[in-house]
Formats: C-alpha cells, sequence, structure tokens
DNA sequence: CGTTGTTATGCAACGAGGTGCATAGCAGGA
DNA sequence: TCCTGCTATGCACCTCGTTGCATAACAACG
C-alpha cells in the first residue's frame, strides 16, 4: 500500500493533477512503480479528505481546467514515517520465468519469438534510460555537489539502467538455452 | 491471472497437495512467483470445476489426509495456449525505489539502515539460490545432455542469481550515495 | 494432561487494482 | 461538418490478493 506513498514523492518533486501523475506513472516513476488513472485518481481523494494534500483548481485556457495538487504538512509527516518503517522486499511476479520453466511440458522452441520480444522491450527501455541520463544527469549539477533530489534520482534510475542491463543478459542466456533444443529438437 | 498457469507447471513438475504448492510457493517457485495458501486453494478449487486437475484423496498415517493434485488434459492445453500467447512484460513495484527518491525530502542518512536491511536480505537470497545450484545443477545430468524440464529450470535460476548479484551491486550504489550526505551531513 | 508445533484445509471480509465505459472541452484535419 | 485525438476527471463492476480467524489430526515435550 505504498501508492500513497509514491504520490507523495512525485508531488513533492512537483505539484500536479491526477491527470499529470497518471502520464508521470507512465514515465519515470512508473518504471519502478506502476498505477493507472483510476487508482491514481481514487487515492487521490482519499489523501484530500485525510488532508495529506492539498487541492487548487486551476482554470486553463485551450484546455479543461484541472485541479492541481501539492502536499500538506500531515502528508509530509505520513511520508516521513512511512521511510522510517522497514519495508519488506518487493514480492516478484515473472510470467516470462513460468513460461521457461512450462515450456519443459511444450515446445521449448516456440518460446523463442516471445523472449525475443521481451528482449527487444528491455532493450527499448534501457536505451530510454540511457537517454535521459545523458540529458538530466550528463553535466554536473548547477546546484552545487550535494544536490540531494537529483542525486537520489541518479541512483534510482541507475537501478534501472542496471535491471535493463542485466535482462537483457539472461534473456540472451535464455535464448541460448532454447535454441539448443531448436537445434537438436 | 497467471497463478493458475504457475500452479499447472509446478503440478506437471510434481503433483501434490495445496499446502505442498503453498510450501513450493515459499521456496523455489516463489523467488519469480508469490502467492498465499488461501489463494492457493480457491485457485485450486476453481481449477478442478474447470477440470483442469484431477484430484485423489490420499490418506496419511502420522499427519493429516490430503488432496493430491495432478494436471489433466484440459489443464495442459490451457498451459499450452497461454504459452503461445504473447505476455506483457512484468509490472514493477519496487518500495525502496520511491523510499530513496522521497528521502530527499527527509533524512537520506535515516534510510542507510533499510538499505542495509534489502542489501542482506538479497546476499541471503543469493547464497540460497547459488546452493540450490551446487545441488541440483552441479553435476551434469544423468538423463542426458537435453533434458528440457532440468536445463529450463537451471537458466530460470541463473536469473533469478543474476537478479540478486544486480540488486547487491546496486544497493552498494545506493549506500555509498546516501554515505555522501551523511558525511557532509 | 496440557502446550506447542507441524501438516492440512478452509471461510469471511476487506482493500488493492484493473477493465470498460462515460463525459466534457477543445484542437486539428479531411 | 464530422471524425479523430488529446487533456481531464470520474463511475461501476469484478477479480486478485491479503489478513485474520477457525478447524482438525497428530507428534513431541514437560
Amino acid at each position: 500500500m505504498a501508492l500513497e506513498h509514491a504520490i507523495l514523492v512525485s508531488l513533492l518533486e512537483k505539484p500536479g493533477s491526477g491527470y499529470e501523475l497518471a502520464r508521470r506513472f507512465e514515465r519515470s516513476i512508473g518504471y519502478f512503480w506502476t498505477a493507472t488513472h483510476q487508482q491514481i485518481y481514487r487515492v487521490l481523494r482519499r489523501m484530500e479528505s485525510d488532508r495529506w494534500v492539498d487541492v487548487r483548481d486551476v482554470p486553463q485556457y485551450g484546455r479543461p481546467d484541472k485541479k492541481e495538487y501539492s502536499v500538506a504538512p500531515p502528508g509530509r509527516e505520513a511520508l516521513s514515517l512511512w521511510l522510517s518503517e522497514p519495508t519488506e522486499p518487493e514480492s516478484v511476479r515473472h510470467d516470462l520465468a513460468v513460461k521457461i520453466r512450462g515450456a519443459a511440458f511444450d515446445d521449448p522452441a516456440a518460446l523463442i519469438s516471445e523472449v525475443e520480444r521481451h528482449r527487444q522491450a528491455h532493450t527499448g527501455r534501457l536505451a530510454h534510460y540511457l537517454a535521459g541520463e545523458a540529458r538530466d544527469f550528463g553535466e554536473p549539477s548547477a546546484d552545487g555537489p550535494l544536490d540531494a533530489e537529483r542525486e537520489l534520482q541518479h541512483v534510482v534510475l541507475r537501478g534501472g539502467i542496471a535491471y535493463e542491463r542485466m535482462m537483457i543478459a539472461w534473456l540472451d542466456d535464455v535464448l541460448a538455452t532454447l535454441a539448443r533444443f531448436d537445434a537438436e529438437h
């Protein structure tokens, strides 16, 4: 139940509407925490009634008006409390790993194209991360050598990069393994 | 919604009761697919009514009787169908990454012990994987060089090992980053 | 004999999360 | 003008998943 906290962090980095949050969850934040817009709107309303966030109606021209959310003091406290509590390591769900073990009871070679699809997706993400790193962290910070927000965003991004590289290498391993069954049928 | 399929794979590897499945989901399978026993029992009943699995009452001495499930032909077909369908890459949820970015608005150094806890958990998992690898895959297969089940289980395990190694290296990176804020407060 | 622990199965209730759909303002192109 | 597409918010429904609890058989220990 950390969606609230992910939203708090995102709003602390920059206030915004539910729609804008949903878009961020498709981009930067979404690479380590996913959420649909319905979920975000629902949680935002709960956070609003809990006084975790403030709302401000922002009239817009050329597009519908929006509600801009920003973090209120109780929200900051809630985040601080959550940061001080231990969190259990994430529970993993890898369809592909299930499929690979399941392929032993079907045709292993039939999985090759699926694995290649995943490899391509991870290659694309890696390229996206690297482009973002070059853009946002390519040159030294203008705010001094110890800008916490920037440094911590960077180390999280490096985690994403390391993850994608690991996945690509592993998927190559998987492909090599599957290919052996293909060749000798 | 691949829990059914994870159960099918597990039952194909070896038939067993709901309880036994739950224990497997705490061990080997659980490292890439988690499930509680309630979930497993519920899904097993659904799978039984869909004729995906057969049940056999097994009286036991010295402990309560059990129901042993095994995969029925329609279950095999369902698995085969699922294997042939493309699956979207997993949705990720990393509490720790949220916490790290959130630490920029709190005390970054306060996260160090939490990150160390996670590092320890991953080190433990890695050791467990490596022990399992040495045990199960240390010597060449007795069933010939192309035992699909064994080879595919091994490549999935290698994925787990690669993941844990990557995580440990990244957490060291995180710790080094956090330490910089600690030193210069 | 009572307690604790393990095997084994299950119910009830709740919250999290996802899908589909609806609405509405406005822009831009066919 | 109609259609498509983007911004922006929301409802209804249903499934997934977790928590807490309950039951029952037996083993081992004090």
